[in-house]
RNA sequence: GGUCCCAUCGUCUAGUGGCCUAGGACGCCGGGUUCUCAGCCCGGUAACAGGGGUUCGAAUCCCCUUGGGACUGCCA
């Protein structure tokens, strides 16, 4: 950890792919063992692989990492004591360390490339924070199939580093006091130890995270669907829902508490009470944290959360006052379980054509109909576009019914089809009553339920 | 094959030798509230992989077995 406790980490991803969910869960347990420690949290691109990495990649990583609200102290672009940042910046600087080595004979040319000697005889012991204390022989840390030692490439035959060279180079280059990442990293560790006692060197501290995996216990990948965060972006999901359901792999703040913002994580985040089980990554869950936020969220940030997936559904938002479409939201209750779902599911409220598309009132026989007419007509005479509020218009209704033998229901399901095209909605009244008089009269003259 | 790692309800987890006849959450199944659904409230289902030790006492410590996973690239 170093001096007074505050960690420098790194998230290192290459830029070879959108962000995707197990980075994600990387970046955010660096961040929250940085932010936690009062530490710095450095970026650092890993681009030594020119063939796949793209500077777009480059930017959808950064971005995936804003909108988790994932900010870096250090890093491309941002700069910092420690740069450059990617590492197709600091070419010559890998060299040279592999010269010191091949100087000092612990490395050697073959052709273009620099191979490390791998010592034999010698023990690789280091405590992780979170799997505890490991211990590989030298001449096992890396062998060919056979199973006899292979010397570690420090340089490819084309002058670029080695990810196992560049790590550690960088790693000890940026000051890192803790290397923070995924358990799949676990097996290269004692490679890059011998690296770091060759060039003399002390090693950082290590915390390898669990794996994530989909439902079948495989490592997470494209065939289980959704990998990118952008992509649960798209489905609706909130950031803080993600940024929540991620932390929760493999670690919870105690007390069985469950549903937290960042400040809250930030707080209680330690890094050895991290789990070493791989998690596997459970929809329904993220579905329950995700509702849970939706409902923590109060009318404003919610209209702010939704109003994007409206306007991507063709709706002129615009044209409606915020309070209105706040009030909708607010009447959808704990409705949905994503923000997509809650923009599809209140689309009544901004548009009539979605509800003429979807509900033609063919179900409703002569006799029904005549009914809706005299309640509905009379509830139109009776009450003016002031007087027009839930309560008045229930009252009312009930009354009717009571009156005129007929269940509450006969009346509510046919008004709740009219205004919404929908069998499922908040309470009709209510409904009503925000959508206001005017609308109601013409959507439910629209289907023949007013004379 | 070799090296390393992991192992509590279907899933995420609490648990660090006695408070565990194993707790919480999601899911699932019932019930209640009700104009529908969601929500909310109440209840239920369901686990310490197996076998040996150590100990007065083990989910917790050790060993073995089994089952998973990672690594074993001039990818990262």
């Amino acid at each position: 950890m170093s001096k007074n406790g505050k960690m420098r980490v790194r998230f290192a991803p290459s830029p070879t792919g959108a962000l995707h969910i197990g980075g994600a869960h990387t970046a955010l347990f660096n961040w929250l063992a940085a932010r936690h420690s009062g530490g710095t949290f450095i970026l650092r691109i890993e681009d030594t692989d020119n063939e796949r990495s793209t500077p777009e990649y480059e930017q959808t990583i950064m971005d995936g990492m804003a909108w988790l609200g994932l900010d870096w102290d250090e890093g491309p672009k941002k700069g910092g004591p420690k740069g450059p940042y990617r590492q197709s910046e600091k070419m010559c600087e890998y060299t040279e360390i592999a010269d010191t080595l091949i100087k000092s004979g612990q490395a050697y040319r073959d052709g273009d490339a620099v191979f490390f000697r791998v010592p034999t005889g010698e023990q690789i012991t280091f405590d992780d924070i979170i799997y505890g204390e490991i211990s590989v022989a030298s001449e096992k840390a890396s062998v060919n199939t056979d199973g006899t030692v292979k010397d570690i490439v420090l340089i490819k035959s084309d002058g670029t580093p080695t990810y196992n060279f560049a790590v550690v180079a960088d790693d000890h280059g940026m000051d890192v006091t803790t290397v923070i990442r995924g358990e799949d990293h676990l097996a290269n560790t004692p490679k890059q130890i011998l690296i770091y006692r060759a060039l003399g060197w002390d090693t950082p501290n290590f915390a390898h995270l669990p794996m994530i995996l989909g439902a079948d216990k495989k490592k997470l990948s494209k065939r289980h669907g959704a990998t990118s965060v952008f992509e649960y972006k798209d489905m609706g999901y909130l950031p803080e829902s993600v940024f929540n359901f991620l932390a929760l792999l493999g670690w919870t703040p105690g007390n069985d508490v469950e549903i937290f913002d960042r400040f809250f994580a930030v707080e209680k985040f330690e890094l050895s009470k991290v789990t070493k089980k791989p998690a596997v990554f459970d929809m329904k869950k993220l579905d329950f944290v995700n509702q849970e936020h939706l409902k923590a969220m109060d009318p404003r940030a919610r209209y702010e959360a939704i109003e994007p997936f409206w306007r991507e559904m063709g709706f002129d938002v615009g044209k409606f006052p915020a309070a209105y479409l706040e009030n909708a939201l607010v009447l959808m209750g704990g409705r949905g379980k994503t923000t997509r779902e809650l923009a599809e599911f209140s689309d009544y409220f901004l548009d009539f054509d979605v509800v003429k598309s979807r509900y033609t009132a063919n179900d409703i026989t002569p006799e029904r109909r005549e009914n809706l007419k005299n309640c509905f007509g009379e509830m139109l005479w009776k009450f003016s576009p002031d007087n027009w509020e839930a309560e008045k218009l229930e009252d009312f209704a009930r009354g009717w019914c009571d009156t005129n033998g007929v269940s509450l229901k006969e009346i509510a399901m046919p008004l709740r089809f009219a205004l919404s095209g929908r069998k499922v909605s908040p309470g009709v009244f209510e409904m009503a009553a925000l959508i206001g008089r005017d609308e109601c009269r013409d959507r439910l003259a629209h289907f023949g339920f007013v004379g």
